[in-house]
DNA sequence: CTATTCTTTGCAACTGACTGTCATCTGGCG
DNA sequence: CGCCAGATGACAGTCAGTTGCAAAGAATAG
């Protein structure tokens, strides 16, 4: 339960090593980053953010995840039908499975998936620099 | 080489057995779709179809798109960066490795990943109702 | 073939999700 | 503290797509 203090700790490291100044608002932002465990979208981190100090504007929010996207410290999701949805880069990479009656995510991993994509990119020609997996389901005996 | 004039026929039939109408509009959109073999996206589409028809509006080639894919006739591609892009739903289901240099789409097919997606939407209690698998690669010796 | 009916169209205004502009503000060093 | 490049909030602009509406045009009836 301490990790999430560790991370935002680690956010801010990595952010002063490459010049990048810690504002309040980095700051606020990159707390309720490190501490949601689900995959929120820039308007639900702006209502969390605004709800901790009010003057934050969306535009900054919109900002700081394009800077920690490109950072490498997130990952963006772009899932069927809404907006882009984050979550914080650490742990090794997995796909997701998207409910589609909730919204929910849940994360799978699956190397042998992985391996597959390869060796089909490999046969084509091709070197894969990411993919995107997202499996659209509805939970069994619920419809 | 009549394949194309057969699938825009089946398109007219199911259109009108829908009590969908034929429009002018419509015919030359369902034209360009069952003539081509790429993935083009609506204003793609809409520069092909005023080539034959300048009066065509860019909404309605929206509206037939919408209309074409909730039919299921086509499917829809959101790929990352860029607007939708479509094709006929006719052949059967594969999935895409994009060029990220080129923007050339490849379709490719895999049972066995398939086979484990289905294994993993069971283990976490979901069945799955559609699913997105894009490659995003660059040609081998080309970079 | 014409009238009637109801869908579809073109246009323009609108929306959602961002992105860019700019005057003002501020973090962090000196 | 004082400075100032980089960051911010406010808001205009963009991009892809959607929607409201009056006019046009399919399909059907007569």
């Amino acid at each position: 339960m301490k990790r999430q203090a560790t991370r935002r700790l680690d956010y801010e490291k990595e952010l002063r090593r490459r010049g990048v100044r810690i504002t309040r608002p980095r700051r606020i932002i990159l707390g309720i980053l490190s501490e949601t465990e689900d995959h929120p979208d820039a308007l639900e981190i702006f209502r969390r953010a605004v709800a901790i100090d009010s003057s934050i504007s969306l535009s900054t929010v919109y900002r700081t995840m394009k800077l920690l996207g490109d950072m490498g410290a997130i990952h963006r999701h772009a899932f069927e039908g809404g907006p882009s949805r984050f979550e914080h880069a650490s742990g090794d990479h997995h796909d997701h499975l998207i409910d589609i009656e909730s919204g929910d995510v849940i994360e799978f991993k699956s190397d042998r998936i992985e391996q597959l994509q390869n060796e089909i990119a490999h046969a084509l020609g091709y070197d894969i620099v990411h993919h995107r997996l997202e499996l659209y389901g509805r939970k069994r005996g619920t419809g």
